[in-house]
DNA sequence: ATAGATACATACCGTCGGTACGTCAACCGT
DNA sequence: ACGGTTGACGTACCGACGGTATGTATCTAT
């Protein structure tokens, strides 16, 4: 019985170390800087958390703040999938609509919200944070928005600037909604005020 | 002659004192956290740069968020006058678009931009934020709806929500438009797509 | 005049982000 | 099979920072 060259399964090859430990400090850190604040939440609680030393985290990323742009992609990408999801197969008009409130779904909810909303200008900078953002929720809505145009659906005009007011707009309302003791009725104020801002783009 | 106990002028009284030294602190910790962000700054360089020492500054402030509350206050103050003074005598309609005007063209300064738009809900936290901003901007918005909506120019609807989206609209547009190569044609624009989305609200 | 309060300055502490260096297992060419 | 190399950490340590404890000179109320 020819003995099979696989690999003992009580260790790792080394491919699978360097994930394991990437995938458990990222997601310790994203759990303590979303509990806690960036500026709260020091390096050593980190690595304790995901049970290494700094000279691991140290290893694997640039600093503090690289670790937390590495846990912002992550919540981005998280939040970009669920707007993608929200009406798949509708029409540009109601995927819009669809994709807005999937995101004030997404980013009312406390673990992505002082990530991705509060600490991350102040941390990236505004300027790295919008190139992040730039690749994902901002780049589907102004791609919604540039289809309506060519479809016709709204009166053509500059992308640019009407994304970034109805992106803020967005922001800004899943802050306020995340602390609103009546989320849910607020929710449906606020999209249809969204909706009404909307239709005035309309011919 | 009978010496008059006037105070000597080369001596403060200590109420004096106090106003030259919390002046002096707030304004270079103002320049300071203008220019470098909140979290690159030191006190010691603060108290360096106002020529005292930490001591005084404990003496004043509770701590470094404390230092930076004093800086928002005034920053905030100043915009809410800038706001005011846009279109003082004209009607609801004019003021709301004037003002929306002057928060924009105020915001884009980098010294007002970092402090008030970047670092403040880190720092602060967002619930501080939102509270010093309901003291100023945010409530000459809202009072400004209410009175479109009083006055019949806008159709009756729930104002909070719409005043949470505008300012958020604008925060990010002047964010953005900081950093635009092209900022006088990017304002025009801006302020007309605000414009277009303000007229939606009409009856 | 004096007792207390005020407005600081000085010296110091614990913690934090970051670095230098040592160690040991996994890899790879021979 | 094996010896050198690389990668993945652990350990020990540093300077800087926010914050505190305490001393002291000056003003003010009585």
């Amino acid at each position: 019985m020819p003995t099979t060259p696989q690999p003992t399964r009580t260790t790792r090859t080394k491919a699978q170390q360097r994930e394991e430990t990437t995938r458990a400090l990222v997601e310790h850190a994203r759990r303590l800087f979303a509990a806690k604040g960036y500026a709260h939440v020091s390096l050593t609680e980190i690595v304790q958390a995901a049970g290494v030393t700094k000279g691991a985290l140290y290893h694997h990323f640039s600093g503090k703040d690289d670790v937390f742009r590495a846990v912002l992609e992550h919540v981005h990408g998280e939040v970009a999938e669920r707007i993608a999801d929200a009406a798949p197969d509708a029409d540009p008009w109601t995927q819009l609509v669809a994709g807005c409130r999937a995101f004030l779904t997404a980013s009312t909810e406390p673990g992505i919200q002082r990530i991705m909303l509060i600490d991350a200008p102040s941390v990236l900078g505004w300027s790295d944070w919008r190139d992040l953002d730039a690749a994902t929720s901002m780049q589907q809505l102004e791609a919604a928005l540039t289809q309506l145009v060519d479809d016709g659906v709204i009166v053509d005009q500059p992308i640019t600037p009407l994304a970034h007011l109805l992106s803020g707009a967005m922001n800004e309302a899943a802050l306020w909604l995340a602390r609103s003791p009546n989320r849910d009725r607020d929710l449906e104020d606020t999209m249809a005020t969204l909706t009404r801002l909307l239709q005035s783009l309309r011919g």
